[in-house]
RNA sequence: GGGCGCUUAGCUCAGUUGGUUCAGAGCACCUGCCUUACAAGCAGGGGGUCACUAGUUCGAAUCUAGUAGCGCCCACCA
């Protein structure tokens, strides 16, 4: 017999055992008899940077799921790939470039594209060989890029098609603007922010009103007031002189029901060019104030219409501001207590400025309907279910979508306006040579650039190749699709809209939906805190299999998940426990010849039984999405029963004639039925045990062996 | 301002339809063991008013209402 190892070695093994994968062909459904598909979309990590412990937990959860329906008889699809992730990417870069002392405004936008693109693909080989070392069974050969043509055509199409229907429009808004990014965002990429800022009761006139923001005083038009303030009503409608720094001047006063008559002094300025709420006002009355006058540019400073303050940064134009006015006794009093939310960059988290821009615009209720529909028709199944309701509550609310970025790396919008006409034409990516409203052949293309998320909302259809591909008929739509609950609004709803919008289906049956990785204090782990747990670097030193035992138990839908060093080095024993059942049973079956005439003594039976049972429970939990469950049960048994029991007590019948044969066949059986259980959660040791295990009956890989019948 | 979730052993968490496998698991801890599968181990052990209050019930960790603390998401009040 041959020597084997004390203690299980996974750097040793894992590699080859994955190669061994590899080679059998089976991470391709082609490759396997089964014709039920049973397929997962990988969320697409981002090509940006290398893999951090929260992949390593859809890479544990989906790898299960695959590697369950595998051997279960399933056609089973993992299709891996790589996110160029936009914007993302692209902040990436640029302080990459900061480093290298450039500057993306100092570079052709081409060059700055190809060198972005090259960099991506460098990660995405990073990405790639992490994924291996984690054992994802997924299959390399249709491994698709955010950016490669099917996606970006599919993206076209679908824009098109949008766009022809009326679910895409062009229109000037204002929108969520970050002067230091330079770029629009929709409404779920800015975050609020809790700022402690003065403010100001200034004297307009007869009236008194507060604002925090008096630097936007030269965009004001008009100033409202609820239209039943006893204290207003006389100026309501009536244009009132008031001074300003530059003289005097008149403007109008008009009833709003907006106005909270208990808030400050119940008057407010109107400067629709730069509130989201003064905008709307400004649309309730066209008619009777002007537009929008814009006072702040995209550089984050002062125009020319604040006069002698044009230039100026937003804060510096306020402190000025405030000075004279307080000078020439326009500020009357000043509150130095008030709180209120402010938006911010999600990324730099600098205050957002609304800013009146032309976009395109995702007209959303109508796609919003349908998808509200397949949940409630559980035609989709979210776990945990408590996200049905925030799925309901977000989509009932939702509101239309910007989906134009003011960016370089991304999907560039296939749209022209005639210079001529001035109208829109959206085509399938392809110029178009004449404007078909005027005939004119001067057309200026959009500079601006898809949200990623518009084209990664098409991800469940696009990347099979929609609508021709022999991939998109068989294996759309998806089984299940598993990502964390971070992007559930971003991603997974867009899917569900875009997925039925394109196809007429609904992109996928369930929605299972994983939390956070926290540190062991429950903290936030970040690369500021230093409490980061690299899951590469827990694959070199406890194993891959130790990692993802880790990742699933105590990991429960839509909750966050604490690790710990300990914990992993608690699942790294257990797998060399595993190992070491391997090595009493191969060192006491070696001689062992199964038949059909050995007749398995009662306690045997018993055992068999026990191991039934257990096969049962853990395929129930599987079934029911119950992960942890399933590993933990399997866990107790293989150690505290299998392991403390069953070998303990083989010890003295493997002694005895009368009883060794019996003893060797149950023991072969219900270990080899523990491999198969297990694989699904630690893959490389139960299938280097199978590689290693006399057996006579074997099938090539593990991987592809029949799941236990259960009972 | 709305919505959601959590509170069970030192730590991380399970506890499906309320009932003697419901008071549990893993880790940590204590005691004794190098018994040739494994010291990354074995045998045994301590430890919890199930946040609080009231209610429903023959019976509540589990259901209801409320209180407190923590956390998350959404939101246009200057």
């Amino acid at each position: 017999m041959k020597e084997i190892a004390k203690t299980y070695n996974p750097q040793e093994n894992e590699k080859s055992i994955y190669s061994l994968w590899e080679k059998s062909g089976f991470f391709n459904p082609d490759n396997l008899k089964a014709k039920k598909p049973f397929v997962i979309l990988m969320p697409p990590p981002n090509a940006n940077d290398p893999l951090h412990i929260g992949h390593a937990v859809f890479v544990t959860l989906q790898d299960l799921m695959i590697r369950y329906n595998r051997m279960n008889n399933k056609k089973a699809l993992w299709l891996p790939g790589a996110d160029h992730a936009g914007f993302e990417t692209q902040v990436v870069y640029e302080k990459k470039l900061e480093k290298e002392g450039r500057s993306r405004f100092k570079m052709q936008r081409e060059d700055f594209y190809k060198e972005v693109f090259k960099y991506t693909q460098e990660n995405r080989k990073t990405v790639k060989s992490q994924l291996k070392k984690l054992g994802a069974s997924c299959d390399w050969s249709r491994d698709v890029f955010t950016l490669d043509d099917k996606v970006i055509k599919t993206t076209y199409q679908i824009f098109k098609k949008m766009f022809d229907d009326g679910l895409v429009y062009r229109g000037e808004r204002l929108v969520n603007y970050c002067t230091k990014h330079r770029t629009a965002f929709s409404d779920l990429e800015i975050e609020k922010e809790e700022k402690k800022d003065p403010l100001y009761y200034i004297k307009y006139g007869p009236i008194r009103l507060a604002t925090v923001r008096p630097e936007t005083k030269f965009g004001d038009t008009a100033i409202a007031v609820h239209p039943r303030d006893k204290r207003y009503k006389k100026y309501i409608n009536k244009e009132i002189e008031i001074e300003t720094l530059s003289g005097k001047t008149k403007i109008r006063v008009i009833g709003d029901k907006f106005v909270d008559p208990d808030f400050g002094t119940g008057a407010v300025k109107v400067t629709p060019a730069h509130d989201q709420n003064d905008f709307e006002i400004w649309l309730r009355h066209k008619e009777e104030i002007p537009g929008p006058i814009q006072v702040i540019g995209e550089d984050g400073r002062l125009t020319e219409k604040a006069g002698p303050y044009q230039g100026l940064l937003v804060e510096e134009a306020r402190e000025r501001v405030v000075v004279d006015m307080k000078k020439a006794g326009l500020i009357e009093k000043v509150d130095e207590n008030y709180t209120h939310n402010v938006s911010v960059c999600y990324k730099c988290k600098k205050t957002i400025e609304p800013m009146l821009k032309e976009q395109w615009f995702v007209k959303a209720a109508p796609l919003a309907q349908p998808a509200i529909e397949a949940v409630k028709k559980k035609k989709i199944e979210i776990i945990p279910k408590n996200y049905e309701k925030i799925y309901f509550h977000w989509l009932k609310n939702i509101k239309d979508w910007n989906i134009s970025r003011q960016n370089w790396w991304g999907i560039s919008i296939p749209a022209w306006q005639c210079k001529r006409c001035n109208r829109w034409l959206v085509t399938r990516g392809e110029s178009p040579k004449k404007c078909s409203f005027c005939n004119s052949k001067e057309m200026h293309k959009d500079s601006d650039v898809f949200d990623t998320w518009f084209s990664s909302g098409q991800w469940t259809f696009a990347s099979l190749g929609y609508p021709d591909s022999k991939d998109f008929k068989e294996f759309y739509p998806s089984s299940v699709m598993e990502t964390g609950y971070d992007i559930f609004f971003f991603w997974v709803i867009r899917m569900v809209m875009l997925g039925i919008y394109a196809t007429d289906k609904i992109p996928f049956e369930k929605v299972y939906l994983h939390g956070l990785v926290r540190a062991k204090d429950g903290q936030k782990m970040s690369k500021s805190k230093g409490n980061v747990i690299d899951p590469i670097t827990v694959v070199d030193n406890y194993g891959s299999d130790a990692l993802r035992m880790s990742l699933v138990i105590g990991n429960m839908p839509g909750r966050d998940l604490v690790i710990s060093e300990e914990k992993i080095k608690g699942y790294r024993n257990f797998i060399n426990k595993v190992w070491n059942i391997f090595r009493f049973i191969e060192g006491n079956t070696a001689d062992f010849k199964d038949s059909s005439s050995i007749k398995l003594s009662v306690s045997d039976k018993k055992i068999i039984d026990d191991f039934d049972k257990i096969a049962k429970k853990v395929d129930v939990n599987i079934k029911k999405f119950k992960f942890s469950h399933a590993a933990e049960k399997l866990y107790h048994y293989v150690w505290h029963n299998f392991a403390d029991k069953v070998i303990e007590n083989s010890k003295d019948l493997l002694q005895d004639k009368k009883t060794r044969r019996s003893r060797q066949k149950t023991l072969l059986y219900v270990f080899t039925g523990i491999l198969k259980l297990l694989h699904p959660f630690a893959p490389f040791v139960t299938e280097k045990i199978y590689q290693s295990i006399s057996l006579t009956k074997k099938k090539e890989v593990l991987m592809i062996e029949n799941w236990p019948k259960t009972r």
